[in-house]
DNA sequence: GCAAAAGTGTTGGAAATACACCCATGT
DNA sequence: ACATGGGTGTATTTCCAACACTTTTGC
């Protein structure tokens, strides 16, 4: 026993009584969940962020977040956040990643856990904005406070990365949309231009559109069909992976 | 002023004064970094497991983890960890997902994060193995101590994914290698089975092996040729995404 | 000379791209 | 009638998958 103790101390390995009173002791850090809320109102992709408090960071923008409680999955508590900000409950949310440099946040040691939630704003107008909450176009956002900046544009990447594989966008748009809204939320997302008949030939192919006989209505032109996508038959036929390429 | 306070606390907007005093008291918890080693080894995937000395999980296999120190980055804990478990440091190693239930841990409260790292076996018969630490195969991975089993799992199909994308399989092979070891390397990470023809039609034609004008030794048929791989020639070339495939 | 793996090309089908005209609607 | 975006098809090219025989080496 004692050797077994002597061995673990030589090599660095903890036995679980030395890891349990760490756990109750000082080795602990405060850990918080930063939301980055994507929005897509007038054909462009928004980010909603609120105005820091901070003296050093006065007047900055950041990213919403809290500190996760003590009695609280961290995946709850960016559902927590979310709705206190929103008041929406029934979301898209996905953790991205955490980051934990020592001195990443000016009020001390905060390892952040980056969540990307993707909500759309026909629920979201229900609620009132808050004066200090605003929705920025994802062009121009630019100097963020503390390390928001590097995590508002990792979040992006992974969203423009996850959009091409995975019909996530589609949590950005009203429940019926056009082929139209589709295509632009693919564009501003992705930041490119598609060609319109290849991008509903790829559309139609997937089979994932469910026509709902109805029409576009007050657009000054002729008016397009509007479709929900089939999430029932997404899972189905959801694909799964082969083919290296880099 | 007190305006403005009453409204953040009817929004459950903190001010920073707020959050500070939260850091430096009681929202805190333990934070801890769980590596998910992976080698290569007689046309295997292997990962290195290390034997749970809790009462509950006696017996029971572990991935290798410590607590994050509170002085201490995120990444620089990994790194710390594979130090001092395989004597390695100049290895690939990335942050994969935060796992942060409740009661994930039997210790307490303690939110981990999963970081895998894939080390090229040539390298790590250098050192001496522990005897309480073991290289398993991924395909009997199983009833692993604690929620490392879903740890494991995630990290697992994280490679299987990555590997498709970006070249990191290649860390896992010594320096010189031939194609068939290439080809094992893919086959055994994604569990399929591939066209030898087409597989180095494709790796040719992506054009970052280097023909080393060496040859294999000691195999008891006809030897193949070794190459290396261009790291710089990728980093140049890497592909830019475009494209909706799901 | 035999066993074992290395090395090598072609072909057919599928998917991606590029591209231009008519249609329905509101004004 | 005109302005605006909706809706549609085809030809070309590129990429991927399937597939079998000859070569080199060790024994």
């Amino acid at each position: 026993m004692a050797v077994s103790e002597k061995e673990h101390a030589q090599k660095n390995i903890k036995t679980f009584k030395v890891i349990q009173s760490e756990v109750e002791s000082i080795k602990r850090v405060a850990l918080s969940v930063d939301c980055v809320i994507f929005g897509f109102d007038e054909n462009k992709l928004k980010v909603l962020l609120i105005r820091s408090d901070s003296k050093k960071f006065k007047s900055k923008w950041s990213l919403l977040g809290d500190l996760v409680r003590p009695e609280e999955d961290l995946d709850a508590s960016a559902y927590r956040i979310l709705k206190q900000r929103t008041g929406l409950s029934d979301v898209y949310l996905e953790q991205v990643h955490t980051f934990g440099e020592v001195n990443r946040h000016p009020a001390g040691r905060v390892v952040t856990v980056a969540y990307c939630s993707l909500i759309n704003i026909e629920h979201y107008r229900l609620k009132i904005l808050d004066h200090e909450l605003h929705w920025h176009d994802v062009e121009n956002i630019k100097d963020l406070a503390f390390d928001h900046q590097k995590i508002f544009e990792r979040c992006y990447s992974w969203l423009q990365k996850r959009v091409q594989e995975h019909p996530l966008g589609l949590n950005l748009l009203p429940s019926k949309f056009s082929l139209r809204e589709l295509q632009n939320l693919y564009e501003a997302i992705l930041n490119i231009k598609l060609d319109r008949r290849n991008f509903r030939k790829k559309f139609f192919a997937m089979d994932f559109l469910v026509d709902l006989e109805e029409e576009e209505e007050d657009v000054p032109h002729r008016p397009g069909k509007l479709y929900k996508f089939d999430y029932e038959k997404y899972e189905m036929k959801k694909k799964t992976w082969s083919g290296i390429d880099f």
